[in-house]
DNA sequence: AAAAAGTGTGCAAACGTTCCCAAAAACGTA
DNA sequence: TACGTTTTTGGGAACGTTTGCACACTTTTT
């Protein structure tokens, strides 16, 4: 900001005294009298001081800041982690940038980059469902900067991850199906580049294997773009419908929504007859008509359980080796019978 | 960050050259030869140069990038809206900070302090349901601060402002419920702090009054946490419900799905005998049961132009003196009949 | 009484830029 | 040839911090 503002040297002036001197009186360095000290924060106060980071950043060569980058934050999921690292990010002191990739790899590159930039001191990243070349982050990554992965991870690279189970997740949602009776259960679910892709696929064919159904692949169907195009969703269901599925375990927040939109405007007819169970954090599930089973991520303790990770490598004395990939339980919504 | 990077001096020593002349080549001074600015740019793009805009920032007391502040991301309205910021603002080459008030006063003054102190060129604000002193926001607009206002708009702050026609979107909701017959149509609203609350209840008046409907102020409910907490939301409802309301305009995003659930809650018998009309952006709303009438604003475009009124003001040569207030044209989107 | 240790402060360099001011080089003109 | 102009380049200060080092002064130790 270009309007003047008290600082340092000002300080300095003010009180007789050396730049370094208010400098370390105003950290509480052991060196500097009590007096001083004293002297120089009443006078600090009194003039609403306040430390420049961008001077301080470039001094020390980093910003007490954390990059986020999510595929877009008008999705509860997201919201909700970015509440959890916001909650652990301040009480630690460090501020967070927020950046959308809009599920698109060249707009994720130059987000990341730009962050990088700007001096992050870590970043924190869901990748988006086009990312398949991580040259550029492990680029930085070898540089020094400290990332930590979350929901949608790489297969291999070397940091510390936080996931949900999608395993299980995708078990239990499948299974809830089976056991209210379905047995011609579609699986929509994003790009097959994406971590929670396959996790949940997994858990899906193992549900149906374990009450002996056959796994049939033409009830799977990918969205490339997460479900960020209708049209996409609209193929998917018309391409599902023929094969007369009686329920549809879905794999991700976007789609869905995205999802039952779809069936409405397409298929109106069928969209009360097939039971439907999804990955959403939406917290207006509630409201849906046709109402639908949940597989809900614990999404604030995901965002809470990555910082305090990347920040304890950001303050690691050390390189870190020991890396971590945690995992945390969803829970599973059961469908409440529509009323009315 | 803290791992190496080229910087301009490095480019000097490398070519022979003095920093001003990099960086003159860089920034295509009209001073510097096309021969030089070759060999330069050459090299700069061989050692892939990044400029430090930490450095930058502290040099030119600005750092390219406006501070944003909304309640909650977590709300189709303001993710929309920032949507329409940052297609603005990246095409500037302006970055975006994103922070959420909570619609708490101490949190959007500790934001907003936050941001200035970082050097934000420019601020867009939407005021929280909280706030009712903006001294400190006139301190930092007095100092030099560009300030654009959007949908939660002061009354008394000179400086340009972006609202959406709420008395009209309002009025169009409470019509459209009279026309389909309501006669007693309770009205939810946010706390009378706010400018979008005095608007909106004057457009349900003015509906009410056309068609000789007594206004009734009980009909009228106040949260004054914007519905932040569901208790709010019950409590309003369980207050209103005896006046045998038989329909319902709710003014805000929040408050629209909020009440909803709380009628589901509390009286799912009367859920859907309640015709509802609400200001919301949500892209679910066609999933919602009991479905409602909904007025959207133009969140994108309301980004879109606050933004541009915020970057004329900061790249203004001489302090702006005259104010616009754009009023963008809202939409209604008629209930439609529940199938099923 | 001198040396050693401890305490509090200041000087100055550095972080990576930008830009004012001068100086050098190239060119024309008298 | 000597002098202006114009074009191109370099030196160095500044932005607001932090911090290694040196210095001065006190206090303790031998």
């Amino acid at each position: 900001m270009r309007f003047e503002t008290s600082t340092i040297k000002d300080i300095a002036k003010a009180l007789g005294l050396s730049t370094s001197t208010v400098s370390r009186a105003l950290r509480d360095r052991y060196e500097i009298s009590e007096e001083t000290k004293k002297l120089v924060l009443a006078y600090a106060e009194k003039v609403n001081y306040r430390a420049n980071p961008i001077a301080r950043s470039l001094k020390e060569r980093r910003s007490y800041s954390i990059g986020i980058i999510v595929s877009e934050i008008a999705n509860n999921f997201f919201s909700q982690v970015i509440n959890g690292i916001e909650s652990i990010a301040y009480a630690k002191d460090y501020h967070v940038i927020i950046s959308q990739s809009h599920e698109s790899f060249a707009q994720e590159k130059l987000n990341v980059e730009h962050l990088a930039s700007r001096s992050i001191d870590g970043l924190l990243i869901a990748l988006s469902s086009e990312t398949q070349d991580l040259h550029y982050l492990r680029d930085l990554y070898s540089k020094g900067l400290p990332i930590v992965f979350f929901d949608r991870v790489p297969q291999d690279f070397e940091t510390h991850k936080v996931i949900a189970n999608n395993f299980k997740g995708a078990f239990d949602a499948t299974e809830h199906l089976i056991l209210s009776g379905k047995r011609t259960i579609a699986h929509l679910t994003n790009s097959e580049n994406l971590s929670i892709t396959r996790e949940r696929l997994k858990g899906y064919q193992a549900a149906l294997n374990k009450y002996h159904i056959g796994f049939n692949p033409d009830l799977v169907k990918y969205c490339q773009h997460g479900g960020m195009h209708s049209e996409e969703l609209e193929q998917a269901v018309k391409e599902l419908l023929p094969l007369k599925p009686d329920g549809i375990f879905i794999s991700s927040d976007r789609l869905t929504t995205g999802c039952i939109m779809a069936l409405k405007k397409t298929n109106p007819e069928v969209a009360n007859t097939i039971a439907i169970a999804g990955f959403t954090n939406s917290n207006l599930v509630e409201l849906f008509s046709p109402s639908l089973t949940s597989v809900k991520q614990p999404a604030f303790e995901m965002g809470q359980v990555a910082t305090e990770l990347l920040i304890s490598m950001i303050e690691a004395k050390r390189p870190v080796t020991e890396f971590q990939t945690k995992i945390l339980d969803t829970e599973l919504v059961k469908m409440v019978k529509p009323k009315l």
